[in-house]
DNA sequence: AGTTTTCTTCTACGAACTGTAGAACAGTCT
DNA sequence: AGACTGTTCTACAGTTCGTAGAAGAAAACT
């Protein structure tokens, strides 16, 4: 999987956050919005820009579009706690002492998260 | 913390074998046998090409160099289980709904390993 | 000390990836 | 058909990475 830069991170937090499939030019919309919280007279980018990158992230499977409907709308294929996870499982399985690696993990994770953890191992 | 491409990462590989701080000219020989494993009739790197990886290892953190001892010694300066746990916290960390992330990768490690993750969790 | 050998640093270059977008092409609407 | 909207192609600059020669510095040899 490869790593995703800024603009292509933006993107996939806006697919995240909206269940339905949206526009280029809605994404657009969202992203120049979303700049100009941090940096007002930001210029905003062109719909050009955010198909390339769409197209891009089409093409890492992370996105998919409905050729169908006119202005084609695009979705996150996975969820983005799916993504994170597989991420997650990426970087571990590279290793080959993942139950130590795993350790280390645990040793990190806030007390709640260590609690939540529990409770999904379950007992035994 | 960045992405390693692929020789960063067979020199990093190599680093956590090695307990001992090691020179350049030894990680070209090691890097030469392991390449050659794969693909024999492979040019072995040129030390410099080492020296350079070496560099920037050093630059993203990873490395540490004895500057002492004249043929500089190189060392990781993590474990790989460190590492490896830091980069899985790094890309937990990105998301805003940390648990559903957890609940997700929990579901997909095997067995053995949820058993080992329990006993680390403890109990309470 | 002068010369040869070894090691390190500087500089460079091509490939891949990313942000950025214009030009050209295609589909839709009146 | 003409105007408008949307999509694909092509391109370019900046960054990272693999790769290594050239030049400079330190050590070793005689």
């Amino acid at each position: 999987m490869a790593t995703l830069g800024d603009l292509e991170r933006a993107v996939m937090d806006l697919l995240w956050e909206h269940q339905e499939a949206i526009t280029a030019n809605n994404l657009r919309d969202l992203l120049s919005q979303r700049a100009s919280i941090d940096n007002a007279e930001a210029r905003p980018l062109a719909v050009t820009t955010v198909l390339t990158v769409l197209s891009r992230l089409e093409k890492k499977g992370l996105v998919e579009r409905e050729r169908s409907s006119r202005p084609h709308r695009y979705r996150a294929v996975t969820s983005r706690e799916e993504h994170t996870a597989e991420l997650m499982m990426e970087v571990l399985g590279s290793a080959p002492d993942r139950e130590a690696v795993l350790a280390r993990f645990i040793g990190t994770v806030s007390a709640g998260e260590a609690q939540t953890l529990r409770k999904l191992l379950g007992h035994s």
